[in-house]
Formats: structure tokens, C-alpha cells, sequence
DNA sequence: CGAGAGTGGATAGCATTACTATCCATATTA
DNA sequence: TAATATGGATAGTAATGCTATCCACTCTCG
């Protein structure tokens, strides 16, 4: 497969090919005399990851660089798996430094779900980092959103149990391209879905009996 | 509170407070002369409603704009309040004229989902065509993702109930408040604790009984 | 074999986004 | 009254994600 093919299986322009040939997000074709080049199948996989882990995903080019960056290592045991994709993903975290009254309860809330949950997690990992800046965020602007947090934790483990399930006997590069699709398209798919699942919960509740749709 | 104070409550410099201004993002402080003006606990209550939206929410200015607009419209209804806020977070849909295998298979996909779920939305609304190009996505990229879609699909159905069950008992401009800071951070808040819950589940099933902390 | 299109590689340019800096005339504060 | 702050205008900036152009090859097709 020649330049030309490979911009069209995957419907990317030749020039941002190049680009990213050049930062390193695709690797080089084989070579076929000193100054040519042939694509497989694949690059053609290759190209649509990054696609979708920009336009769908939301990432950035160096985002989707170290995620790929993921893929490509082959020092990966079980425990890290979820840690190489999320460690690119997860949103900075609440200041250590901040000792303020606000981040100071968000970080006891995280404490007490973490044990309420019992979700045995490392302390300062980075995503309990991360969360503990959401319910910071909350709590100051809108904190009866964290009214039912333990609800939404709980539903929330559910989803994790089935994020791990996923992984069930596939061997370990299944697993990694699981998880960081997973974890970025997954977060899309939630997000999409809860949207819809709003509407139609809302529908529900603030339509009258005698509307013409009940 | 004349500027210098407002920067300093809010955390945001001098300079981008007068950008934002400029933007319309936060409306001009109440007149003390001609060129002198005095600003309110509410300008500071939007700024850091702007920062979280920008820097949490993760999204563009622009974004943030039209939300706020939202915010301060007068003529919702409580069967929009909902429509208002996911329109400017929701994602670009498939497109309409892609009859792609992919894209037809996600269509029909979507549209099963909305049957067998019963959620009763129009098939045109933006989400639900945000949704099909995610499961669109994934179908060509990574499609056992898509094993699960009922399961998950039912769990979101119940992060949705929560959703809406906020709302209850409340002024239409608190629900709308709640919904805005809700659809936003609230994505934010539910990745993150799924990135919790993840690891927690992954050491649970990949830590053998005889290691150290089982 | 030769003409024209395609290719890899290098370099430069571009549009957008979200600020940041400077200036200045007027206001406020000490 | 002198230092400092403010509102408003204008210009500049850094990062991001491409696009465009050029060139010396190389392949393809008649």
C-alpha cells in the first residue's frame, strides 16, 4: 500500500500523514528502495486509533503520543495496564500544596469513599488526585451534586467490574489496546449515553399524565 | 469589590478578568463613574463557574459562552433545561450523509438500544447522533467494547434516575444551575471515579490470593 | 524509453485558541 | 499631591494541529 492508499482506507489527508510520520504517532512505512515507501493494514489501524482518540477521545496530539507510546511497550504486566492508559488521560490532579478549607474536606470526602467503598487504591495515585479536584470543583460551585456521591460511586463499580471483565482471558496486547480504547472511548460512550438516558429520564418525570405522549 | 479583590477571590489574573469582560463571559461591574465600576459576589461566583467549566469541564471558551447564555436566558421550560446545556457539551454526531456499513450498523445499533431500553427521545436529537458516532467508533476500532452496551447502558439509565432526581423540588434557575454544572462536571466527576474504581477492581482480580495484601 | 503523476523529506506558513502585556487618561487612596 | 489602581483599547504571544510548497527522486503506463 502506497501513500496515496493509505490516506484514502483511512481517510486521512496525505499532508497530515506526513506530520504524523514526522512526530513519530505513525511509524515509517518499509522501505522499498532508499527513498519510497509501502503501508500495511497496519498503519491503517494504526491511523484510526489516533483519530479517534483526537476527534472522538478529545485528546491532544501529545496525549494520543504517550498513549501510543503505551501500546508500543513491551514491559507491561497485568498491574499496569490500567495505569499506562490512564496515567495520559487522568486531568490534573488537586494542588498538594493547597491547604485550603475546600480542598481539604474534598480530600477527607475522597478519603471516606475510597473506604466507604472499599475501593483499595493508592492514596495519591493520580486519578484519587484527580477526583479529589472534581469534588473540590463541586463542592464550591454546586455541592449538591456530591449529595448522592455514594450512589453514583456504587454504579460506578459496576461499570468497572464490567471494564475488567472485558479483559478476561485475551492476552495481554488485547488487553492493553482494550483498555486505552476503553478508558478514552469509554468515557465518550458514558458520557453519550447519559445524555440520552437524561433526556428521556426528564421527559419522564415533568411530563403530565394527560400530555399527548403518555 | 473594585477589580484588584475580585482577582484575588476568584484566582483569576486582572488581565484575563478584563478579557472575559471583553468576551462577554462576565457581565461589566455596576457603575461607580464613568470609567469606574464595582463588582459583586456573583462576578465571582462566574468566574469561578467560567474557570471550572474551562479547566475542569475542559471546555473551549467558546463553549463556555454559550453555556453561560443558557444560564441567563429567561425563557426555559422545564422540558428544555436539559436540551440547553447538553447542546453546546455534545459531541459532532455521525454524519447524516455517511452510509457506511460502519455507520448504518451504528445506527441500527443505536436504535435497538433506544428500543430495548425504552428511552423515548427523538432519533434525531444531537446526543443520539453523538452516541452513533461513538458506537460507530468503536464498532471499527475496538468492537467487543460494544459486548457490554446493554449492561452498560442499564447502570447509565440509573446514574440518569439520580440525575433527574436532583432536580426535584427546586426553582427552575437552580435546576438549571444543577443541570449546567451537572452535565459538565459531572462527566468529570464519573470518569474519575472510574479510573478509581478500575484499578481497584483490576488489583482485586490480578492480585493472586498468596500475594501480601490480600 | 519517456512523460507525467506519485513519493519522501524538509521547511515554511496558517488559523485558532486563550490568554498576556502595554499604554493611557481618568479615579481613588494615603 | 503623589503614588497607585482602574477601565478600555490595542497589540503581542505561545501552543496546537495541521496545510502548503518545494525538490529530487521513483514508479507507471503507453
Amino acid at each position: 500500500m502506497r501513500m496515496a492508499e493509505l490516506s484514502r482506507e483511512s481517510g486521512v489527508p496525505v499532508a497530515t500523514i506526513k506530520f504524523y510520520l514526522r512526530e513519530g504517532l505513525l511509524p515509517a512505512g518499509e522501505r522499498t528502495s532508499p527513498n519510497q515507501a509501502r503501508y500495511s493494514r497496519e498503519h491503517v489501524r494504526r491511523l484510526r486509533l489516533i483519530r479517534a482518540l483526537l476527534e472522538v477521545g478529545g485528546l491532544s496530539l501529545a496525549q494520543v503520543t504517550e498513549v501510543l507510546d503505551a501500546v508500543d511497550a513491551d514491559d507491561l504486566d497485568q498491574h499496569k495496564i490500567f495505569g499506562v492508559a490512564q496515567a495520559t488521560v487522568t486531568q490534573p490532579g488537586l494542588d498538594p500544596d493547597d491547604d485550603s478549607e475546600h480542598a481539604q474536606a474534598a480530600r477527607e470526602r475522597v478519603h471516606k469513599l475510597l473506604v466507604d467503598h472499599d475501593w483499595r487504591v493508592p492514596p495519591d495515585w493520580p486519578p484519587v488526585n484527580a477526583l479529589a479536584r472534581v469534588i473540590a470543583t463541586i463542592q464550591e460551585l454546586e455541592p449538591v451534586l456530591l449529595q448522592q456521591l455514594d450512589a453514583r460511586a456504587e454504579l460506578i463499580g459496576k461499570v468497572a467490574d464490567l471494564d475488567v471483565e472485558l479483559l478476561e482471558g485475551r492476552s495481554l496486547e488485547q488487553q492493553v489496546e482494550i483498555v486505552v480504547a476503553g478508558t478514552v472511548l469509554g468515557d465518550a460512550l458514558m458520557s453519550a449515553m447519559r445524555r440520552v438516558a437524561q433526556i428521556d429520564r426528564s421527559a419522564r418525570k415533568f411530563t403530565r399524565p394527560d400530555d399527548h405522549d403518555m
